[in-house]
DNA sequence: TTTATTTAGGATATAAAAGGTCTTAATTAT
DNA sequence: ATAATTAAGACCTTTTATATCCTAAATAAA
């Protein structure tokens, strides 16, 4: 239904969550599950799949936990997502030359390919330190509408 | 997974299909499958999806059949694809307001917006007319190179 | 008016993906 | 040693995707 999954939206917050949190501090599923909403298994599953990916870095044993495999401003919202769900194709036809039998004559392809350009290029614009930011001033302005 | 499926695929091949056929000639189901690679039956329920979101529209009994609802340069890849899989909506929050509870401070919600925008541009930019011309010309173009 | 042909609509079937849970093993600070 | 924590993967349920099939309705033509 060419939809981010609930994995890969997890994702997002989880990567937000730790980019949001001190330096250094290492931060344990429970707290990305209660603080984002995200049932506390799935987290687990999730964040396996953003250390495989090389998003993040985990650490076993007691105080173990998760952070950033690097600094925030050196990971986009598209490392996220692929790191996730994979590498993304908004069509069949994109994954690679071949894989539609009628590619050489299909005029649609061609549209394709500049959909999925132009939402990469999109994706691979943001990084999770800008996203962390604009998420803090966004907390500040709701704050303050509040009162 | 983030794809088109292959009934918004088939609806497509199908669309194309039409708009090269004469003016005002009748298309049956089983024409459309053959010649676009789409098993008869899934077809056939494709295009009773393009005839309810008003794309195509449907002629009963003996030589009937299929012909497009408006000219091929009234219809856009848009309308074909959201006429077969329905809106399209990159993610849930984007749905509507409130969808997702975090919606008021959610930084990525923005960038949502902004990838599912420029995608509905691309789709909504092209009609259904210049992909079939662009097609010929492709045929024309593999024809030369086969010789 | 009958018949053959075609779409309409819906029921059904199967497979795959999404979404989520649980269990056991490995690791490690204390 | 012990307790806390992730790793890995098995497992389960629901939804979506991808079809197929059957009956009804329409209609052109015999």
């Amino acid at each position: 239904m060419m939809r981010l999954t609930r994995a890969g939206e997890y994702g997002v917050r989880a990567a937000l969550h730790l980019a949001n949190q001190p330096e250094g501090k290492i931060t344990f599923v429970s707290e990305i599950s209660e603080k984002q909403d995200v049932p506390r298994h799935f987290a687990a599953k999730v964040m396996q799949l953003l250390v495989r990916s090389g998003v993040v870095r985990s650490h076993r044993g007691v105080k173990g936990g998760f952070t950033l495999a690097r600094p925030a401003s050196k990971i986009t919202l598209k490392d996220v997502i692929e790191g996730v769900e994979g590498q993304i194709f908004l069509n069949l036809c994109l994954i690679k030359k071949g894989e539609c039998p009628r590619d050489d004559t299909c005029p649609v392809h061609l549209i394709w390919r500049e959909a999925q350009d132009k939402l990469m290029e999109i994706l691979d614009g943001v990084t999770v330190a800008e996203l962390a930011e604009t998420g803090r001033a966004l907390e500040k302005k709701m704050s303050k509408k509040k009162r």
